[in-house]
DNA sequence: TTAATATATTTTGCATGCAAACAATATTCT
DNA sequence: AGAATATTGTTTGCATGCAAAATATATTAA
């Protein structure tokens, strides 16, 4: 009846199939990390900077608050990470990526390449319009959220 | 250093971002239905074909078949459908509407157009070129997970 | 200064997502 | 027929994602 409804029609469905694929097809790449996809993000955050706040880690990943605290616990159970506490303001406290953390990036560095060599039904070309037009549709949502809040 | 790893590179953490902001934009809508974004998920599939198999809806969802075990048991108990064994082959089970389940499309019709109105940043043209693309990419991954699975 | 308010992080309760193990029933092979 | 194998669903254990409540610490207002 109402096309509106149908799945194939939905474009969250589809980012609800592919984020979910996209989950599983890292899991046996990050093996060998021995890390979750959550994981391997906030990861990926500290490789771009390490010895930042919990709360800016939270930004940057736009991980759940709640999920990073047991995710950077698993990370520090690993021996991938520190957790200090601020000394000015007390509330806050930094991450900091150890020896092993640091060296980790050397190891996942062929990963993001692994998984390209296996999608590769996207030119370069198409993949760049792709991310424009998911960043492009990902601030609608942003302000939709807040609109639908109300 | 290594570009590949960069957040703000990665397709797939788009699509987990995108993903996730999807089912907190859509949590207020459904409120009315009562259900959560993944009940909504299989009422779509059950919308367009009511009386289907587990297996079936798990197929056109998309939706993990653990967790559809779940999600169908709290449908039930929201009077929106039942489960029925198969006759023939006894490991199957048939899901059908209730009338109450039936009627809940004409609750839920409005529901992708008030999303839409809210996440105005694409044009039609836009949007229809984002789904080729990823349907494009879905189909690379699909294939890819089998790939990496060896 | 003291009370009220705001911020950073953690905790809690609930609902998946995922892989692997299971249970029940079918099908196939010998 | 009878055993081995395959298929449909469910269960289990673990890891988030989300909202709301709770903590600890800061900041602001009276």
């Amino acid at each position: 009846m109402t096309d509106a409804l149908r799945l194939k029609n939905q474009i969250c469905h589809r980012f609800y199939t592919v984020s979910n694929a996209f989950t599983r097809a890292y899991r046996p790449l990050l093996k060998k990390l021995d890390i979750t996809y959550p994981q391997y993000v906030a990861m990926m955050g500290l490789w771009e900077q390490s010895g930042v706040t919990i709360q800016e880690l939270v930004k940057t990943t736009k991980i759940d608050a709640g999920a990073m605290t047991l995710i950077l616990k698993k990370l520090q159970s690993k021996g991938y990470l520190e957790v200090v506490q601020g000394e000015e303001d007390k509330r806050t406290r930094f991450v900091h990526l150890t020896e092993k953390g640091k060296a980790a990036e050397n190891e996942a560095e062929s990963i993001p390449q692994q998984l390209i060599c296996k999608v590769d039904t996207l030119e370069r070309e198409e993949a760049l319009t792709l991310i424009s037009l998911i960043d492009k549709l990902s601030q609608g949502l942003e302000s939709a959220i807040c609109k639908l809040e109300d």
